[in-house]
DNA sequence: ACGAATCGTAAGTCACGACTTACGGTAAGT
DNA sequence: ACTTACCGTAAGTCGTGACTTACGATTCGT
């Protein structure tokens, strides 16, 4: 599962309710799903996306299942943007550099 | 526009895609859309999406736009995925020192 | 052992968004 | 001026994915 995943896991608007909602830490499902506007389903299979992505890590905890951010997902992410916006800002110097040296001559 | 609408911006494939194309510099529409299996208005169409989540900037010069990535709308992105990752590794090494305890009783 | 709680999966519906072709508008070339 | 190149927008089609309800599988409580 690469950036990529995680992106499109993230797109979603439920999705991100979900992820603001385990912030704080580790919840069972019917935690998450409580005072959503969706049902319980459709918030398990949001999770399912999620963990599939990497941003979640499960872990059955007896009777229910806790969900918590992966660290590591979020990195995944995180090192992508870091270096698009390495890029960004070298093409942007560039062009400003090359406008510089066209106002110049 | 948030970030929430660049992460949206992002999920696309063909807009990934239009990206990476970006990445050494500024291109126009034409440039970007050869080579690619989708018809030239489709990417302008996806242009626009990413103009409007501030992803891209335009340059309108002489006849046809210049388009380049704009690193205010990545980084709004990126300082997001940071907070989210602060907060995740707090909430991880919370649920570490609450299992460490509890092991010590 | 039996009922209740917690959760995942299956099947089906429906809206949204990623395409296409067709068209109009502006700048450059001759 | 007239054609050509470059680009955005309009309208319409079609697949994908986000929901719902219904059901089955575990685990806890008594």
């Amino acid at each position: 599962m690469a950036y990529q995943d995680a992106i499109v896991a993230l797109a979603d608007p439920t999705r991100r309710v979900i992820i603001e909602k385990l912030r704080r830490g580790p919840l069972p499902v019917g935690a998450i799903a409580a005072g959503m506007d969706v049902s319980r389903p459709a918030v398990s299979q949001h999770l399912r996306v999620l963990s599939d992505a990497g941003l979640l890590d499960v872990k059955p905890e007896g009777n229910r299942r806790l969900y918590a951010i992966a660290p590591d997902g979020v990195d995944e992410l995180r090192r992508y943007l870091d270096t698009l916006w390495d890029d960004a800002l070298a093409a942007f110097a560039r062009a400003a550099e090359e406008k510089a040296k066209g106002n110049a001559k």
